[in-house]
DNA sequence: AACAGCTATGCTATAGGGTAACGTGCTGGC
DNA sequence: GCCAGCACGTTACCCTATAGCATAGCTGTT
């Protein structure tokens, strides 16, 4: 079992080729698909490497906009659909809280995940620790509580803004 | 202090007299107010009233057509101003991942929350465990993220729903 | 090639959730 | 009595999401 995602840093350097975590994302995406025998169809691949324009969570009326400017602007659901196969697939998240999309750094296996959301710039991270999940499941346990989703969505300040804030 | 609730059950039984719900979170209602020197009005606590007409999350047009009812229909801004005002009381929780409203049972000292949601009842339970608490700032502390607000929201099935679908 | 069946997308309309901005009236302190 | 601030009413509007039906395109079969 990898273990070995614990040791990269939640946040994401200021300065980073963020071109570089695109085309990974796309890659892998390709790649998840194409094992699972389902398609990643132009359409769906614009509208991941739209939700990875960045490492903020993205509305989907602004994916909406953004795919509309070439042609005829694009319709709700046109979105809604490849967000939903998005999701199906893991290849994307829904944070509730936000009413927003964000990309799922690691969509071939699957994991309960939780969400450290910055207030400053936004930027989304997500977290695997197994010691969230097992407090989580001992609760629901506790409870008698068949636990079947859990959504862990945890806000405040990055460490790069706490960083900047405090040394202006 | 009263530290007695950690006894309480998660899921309350199917057969309480719900009605001493209601009045029991009136009354700490009017307390805690009374207490910090703001006005639980007439709209206010009717609002709470009808969102402790059960267990379950209560959608803000449900609320609207509830109070409706009797004059001319009430405004969206009329029960979302209620509920702001309940929730920076701590009367009432928002679950993100419904859109919806609850009460909370323990509005008398801060906390953070953990909310039980059962897919079959609708019934929601809240929970304050500081042993996911602690799971969560460690993590937090780890990743050297500032920790503002927990959003954590379990979906599942409650004890109940599960004995009833096991024993048909 | 022709076909059937499935999947993906397009499109219209509408439901559902939430807030901005402005006006009015009540209330309590001076 | 007057003022300041809070609560509430009202209008108008924005954002989020889905239902339902039509069309196009791919896939495997004959």
């Amino acid at each position: 079992m990898d273990t070995t995602r614990g040791d990269k840093p939640a946040f994401h350097e200021g300065g980073h080729e963020h071109q570089i975590c695109i085309e990974d994302a796309l890659a892998r995406a390709d790649e998840v698909c194409r094992e699972r025998g389902v398609r990643l169809t132009p359409l769906r691949r614009r509208v991941l490497e739209l939700v990875w324009s960045g490492h903020r969570a993205v509305k989907a009326y602004d994916l909406l906009a953004a795919l509309g400017d070439a042609v005829g602007a694009a319709k709700p659901p046109t979105v809604y659909r490849a967000l939903e196969f998005l999701m199906a697939q893991g290849l994307v998240h829904r944070i509730d809280s936000l009413n927003a999309f964000v990309g799922c750094p690691q969509p071939d296996h699957r994991h309960g995940a939780q969400f450290l959301i910055c207030g400053d710039c936004g930027d989304v991270s997500e977290l695997n620790a197994a010691s969230i999940d097992r407090a989580v499941a001992d609760q629901a346990a506790d409870s008698g509580f068949a636990l079947s989703r859990s959504i862990i969505e945890l806000h405040g300040r990055c460490p790069r803004c706490t960083t900047l804030s405090t040394t202006p």
